[in-house]
RNA sequence: GGUCUGGUAGUUCAGCUGGUUAGAAUACAUGCCUGUCACGCAUGGGGUCGCGGGUUCGAGUCCCGUCCAGACCGCCA
């Protein structure tokens, strides 16, 4: 060992000891015949203290050391005449005997501190200099703890975790698949596994009851702040259970992670019907940090002579407590909001209940104070609150509310810090309609069971699946699988696989499930995204040590990269 | 595939309706300084204004194209 202690540990306690540091130049502050440098390692920074009169040598030395130099110090630890209360090893410094430059260091392009001055695309080329900042080493250090404690309770659960293959088979369905030439069967290709879920069904098979992993996932679609094209699941399957099974055990696995990781405890998660979150929150991940909760007003506004609700679907609002007095820009920027291409409404109107006789609104022109006070009470609305009201169609209009929702929210600082709002999602579709191929797809995955008969109009059949929502994230999901041969068969029809597809596709599976497939279910959370909230940061980047950029590039190594022509010979493959 | 925003010193940015020698902060270098911890003070070096084309007497600024980055839409069973 080069050092005796790290630059995080030395105490009041360790005065008067001689000891040996290694570390990092952070900074050195040079008083002319007294010189500090703070050493940092991954535990915390240590000052160093040089002055002429303690020697003057090593005070000259101490000079030539720059930004990142790597040195080694032995000296002896003091009790600082100015202490710093900031620091954790404020109370000390090291008078420095001995010094050795284990290694010089160029400058770097950004200052490596806490708050830095680069930029993101600096700081993804230099990953090795981010990753020495606090912010981001805290990340990795939380996401190793979470990982850590995810194996400590899904062990103290009897799961196995149980490596799966990533060199596996192409589907067309879903994503589109990462795909690896074969050298020795040329023209044949392997594919990345989107997710290992064929192989953890197989493994209930084969009697492992309760499967878990860590595991790396691979998705060949464009990224997002919260999508890489490779990224980490704790994929679980269990066998002999039923969906509240799945849901206690792992509403179990997060209570246990944010009180072990970060002190928290959670509590109990609401469990909410899909079409309530859609009626009410206008999305299948709803944020329930902050109320503005929607109201159904087609009662009490459609055909009260007011053409453009008399012609919609629905009429729906949600209330702003105590917002009455929000300026006209703010509103008109809302309303731009809402008709942006992207979130599609065709306009806003809004109703300021400022006393009990004085109700201003966008259409006073079409409704009596009567009326609009009726709609006030309906939302439970007092005086002093604002709606705002879209109208439409039914989806479209739920989705755009649920946009604005969550826009006004982070507008008015209604998003409460540190809150973690945990929920289940549950009965959703099994099928949606998937326009642009002109068939129904499954919403989840084509393994997962109804709630129902799968007779009459199927667009109105649940699935016995879930999903965890945190803050409006959606951080896991899952569902009860089919287990039964007849059932899958008769998904894969209704998906418009016809039976040799199915089988050249899932024949594997099929088989299997031939061989007493247990009855089973399961559930997989996105590690990232979960390392993200709880580190409350909005990007996964943030929580990965080696992150694609935005265009799925790694640009430390420059990865992808063309590959020669021997290699590609070795392939046979020809690029276009 | 699409929309939007950005690209100016090592870095983060300012630079208005086109008009002298393109600025600030910070970083860096040199000198001074014995209690700093965002040390201080003084001095100094540092620019292909992403790239290509166009308009103009004149372009960092306007127009077209292109590359790069970020956010979003499509996509992500």
């Amino acid at each position: 060992m080069l050092r005796t202690h790290t630059c995080g540990e030395l105490r009041n306690s360790d005065i008067n000891k001689t000891i040996t540091l290694c570390g990092w130049v952070q900074k050195r502050r040079d008083l002319g015949n007294l010189t500090f440098i703070d050493l940092r390692d991954r535990y915390g920074i240590t000052q160093l203290t040089f002055g002429s009169d303690i020697n003057a040598e090593l005070l000259e030395q101490s000079r030539n050391l720059n930004r990142e130099f790597v040195i080694k110090v032995t000296g002896i630890v003091k009790e600082r005449e100015n202490k710093n209360t900031q620091l954790a090893t404020g109370e000390i410094e090291i008078i420095v005997q001995k010094l050795e430059i284990l290694n010089p260091a160029i400058l770097p392009p950004f200052t490596i501190e806490d708050e830095t001055d680069g930029g993101e695309e600096l700081r993804m080329k230099y990953r090795y200099l981010d990753l020495r900042r606090n912010p981001l080493k805290n990340n990795i250090v939380l996401r190793h703890r979470v990982a850590l404690e995810t194996r400590k309770y899904m062990d103290s659960q009897n799961f196995l975790e149980i490596e799966t293959p990533f060199l596996i088979k192409s589907t067309p369905e879903g994503a589109r698949d990462f795909v690896v030439p074969s050298r020795m069967h040329q023209g044949e290709f392997y594919a990345l596994p989107q997710s290992p879920q064929t192989f953890k069904q197989i493994l209930m098979v084969a009697g492992y009851d309760r499967y878990f992993q860590i595991v790396r996932c691979f998705r060949d679609e464009d990224l997002r702040a919260d999508r890489q094209p490779e990224f980490t699941q704790i994929d679980c399957e269990m066998s002999f259970i039923e969906r509240q099974d799945i849901l206690d055990t792992f509403e179990g696995l997060i209570r246990h992670l944010f009180k072990t990781v970060k002190n928290i405890s959670l509590p109990e998660f609401q469990i909410m019907p899909y079409d309530d979150a859609m009626d009410f929150y206008g999305s299948d991940k709803p944020d329930l940090r902050f109320d503005l909760k929607f109201t159904h007003l087609n009662n009490t506004l459609k055909n009260k002579g007011f053409k453009v609700f008399d012609t919609s679907e629905l009429v729906v609002g949600f209330v702003v407590k105590g917002k009455v007095d929000i300026t006209r820009k703010q509103l008109d920027a809302w309303t731009e909001f809402v008709k942006d291409p992207k979130i599609g409404a065709s306009g806003m109107v809004y109703v300021k209940y400022n006393t009990e006789n004085d109700i201003k609104s966008s259409v006073d022109k079409f409704f009596t104070q009567e009326q609009l006070k009726e709609t006030l009470k309906n939302c439970h609305a007092n005086a002093g609150d604002l709606l705002v009201i879209l109208a439409g169609e039914k989806n479209k209009t739920l989705k755009a509310l649920g946009q604005l929702r969550l826009h006004v929210a982070k507008e008015l600082n209604l998003v409460p810090e540190d809150t973690f709002a945990c929920l289940w999602v549950v009965d959703f579709p099994l099928f949606e309609y998937d326009h642009a191929e002109n068939r129904w797809v499954s919403m989840h995955h084509p393994f997962t069971s109804p709630n129902s008969e799968l007779s009459g109009d199927i667009s109105l059949v649940k699935a016995n699946a879930y999903d965890m929502v945190i803050n409006g994230v959606e951080v896991g999901g899952g569902s009860i699988r089919i287990h039964n041969k007849e059932t899958q068969k008769q998904i894969f029809k209704l998906l418009g696989f016809n039976e040799d597809e199915a089988m050249r596709q899932f024949g594997f599976l099929i088989n299997a499930f031939e061989y007493g497939a247990p009855p089973h279910g399961g559930i997989a959370f996105g590690f990232d995204r979960l390392c993200a909230i709880m580190t409350n940061t909005d990007s996964i980047r943030d929580v990965i040590a080696f992150p694609k950029n935005n265009a799925g590039k790694d640009t430390m190594i420059d990865a992808p990269s063309y590959i020669n022509t021997k290699q590609l010979d070795e392939l046979n493959l020809t690029i276009k």
